[in-house]
DNA sequence: TAGATTGTTAATCGATTAACAATC
DNA sequence: TAGATTGTTAATCGATTAACAATC
């Protein structure tokens, strides 16, 4: 059993945002490296894996007040134990998804989301054909039944994946519906009261991301410079 | 014409990597208050709609090299001519999609990607019944295909939308067929030789801190404090 | 024990915010 | 002119990295 160090529930609800951008990361890793049958890891194969600074590594499993080991390092099972609790993985919430189309149809085909406590309980769609079918497994509506849906399953999440220009139309109703967190999608800038989470998936931004990195080391490559350190800061 | 600075390249080759992803999001609402016949608008009206602070939106306005004018605000089409030029989307660059599933095929239908400077020029899957087919007029070609494809059209991105278990598979291959950079999309981590950029979308990371904001929203709410402030850190 | 790894404090680095001058 | 907005320097804030002690 892997020892805790005494809690201190202040740190976690003020995680700095880069760090909480992180941990789901380590938990997809430490999965998978448990899946392979490792048991026991060092924060410097972690970083190194990662491409982090195996200090950062260390600060952020500092975190999760699971303690490592000197000489052999951290228990895989404790860290994703701990992982998980602390991005509330092991409490499902439900979500519903607007728009059904290829994105809509990816998300609730991915199982894996369950994984990480979301539970992606309902489809809508304005297609006739769609409503009333099964999208992996779970099942389409109308618009017009989107209160009652949300209302019914207490449904904190609404995912939007319908095209730019009824994002914001979408986004209202989910508001109207009593949705205290969207999942945006669309390609676009929602705008929302106050007290209701935003988060874009902004794939835009990625790629630009990428695209940057990719002028920029051609740059470097040109000009003859070694190829720029890759630490990972995306 | 709107006034540009004195050029500084160093600036721009050092973005810092908070800002490289904010213009992006600059770019899309621009784009978007252009269309609704916005010609010139002030930082802090931009702060407001996008939940950031106008200073740093100046700040950012100021890595554009374009010139406000006081008392009006800056010129609309500059500045996304400017930011289209910052983030090279006018130099379109081949790409292609490894995976044609629904959320392969989601990307594929996606046409927005041009104005983004990506070109998705083919898409790559196992299944005969695609193999030879279109999807969202891109050709789907077999596996083996893919270093003669590569080759002929100079294709430098590499997009992963195949399940976790073949990612690291077909990242072997498209890195073999000379892709310098891939956009990961499979909830998995790729391992690459050093000079190759990765770029990974992590869905699950940003679900993370969605449902992290959520939860601790609600703790606040629930010990009678104010909703935590807005500000956009995603 | 010696050595490898963790864990923590201090130093550095970098980004954000504040203050205020410049400008139209 | 007065006032609103930009633009820049300085201060603050926060995250990363370095240094080193603690521990097995």
């Amino acid at each position: 059993m892997a020892r805790l160090k005494k809690p201190d529930p202040d740190a976690e609800l003020n995680m700095p945002q880069p760090a909480l951008r992180r941990l789901p990361q380590y938990f997809g890793y430490l999965v998978q490296q448990q899946e392979q049958g490792v048991r026991i890891i060092s924060s410097s194969r972690i970083a190194e894996d990662l491409n982090l600074h195996p200090v950062q590594v260390r600060k952020d499993m500092a975190l999760t007040r699971v303690s490592g080991k000197p000489r052999t390092g951290f228990d895989v099972q404790a860290l994703i134990d701990e992982l998980a609790r602390m991005l509330d993985y092991n409490n499902l919430k439900n979500a519903v998804v607007v728009g059904c189309g290829h994105l809509g149809s990816a998300l609730l085909n991915y199982r894996g989301f369950q994984g990480y406590g979301l539970n992606l309980m309902a489809g809508f769609d304005s297609n006739p054909e769609l409503i009333g079918s099964r999208v992996g497994d779970v099942p389409i509506y109308a618009l017009d039944e989107l209160d009652s849906i949300v209302h019914e399953n207490h449904v904190q999440i609404g995912v939007i994946t319908v095209p730019r220009d009824h994002a914001q139309d979408v986004c209202d109703r989910l508001v109207g519906a009593g949705i205290k967190a969207i999942w945006n999608f669309a390609p676009t800038h929602l705008f929302v009261p106050a007290d209701i989470i935003v988060q874009n998936e902004n794939i835009a931004a990625s790629l630009s991301v990428l695209s940057k990195r990719l002028s920029d080391q051609q740059l470097r490559m040109r000009s003859g410079q070694v190829p720029g350190d890759d630490r990972d800061r995306s």
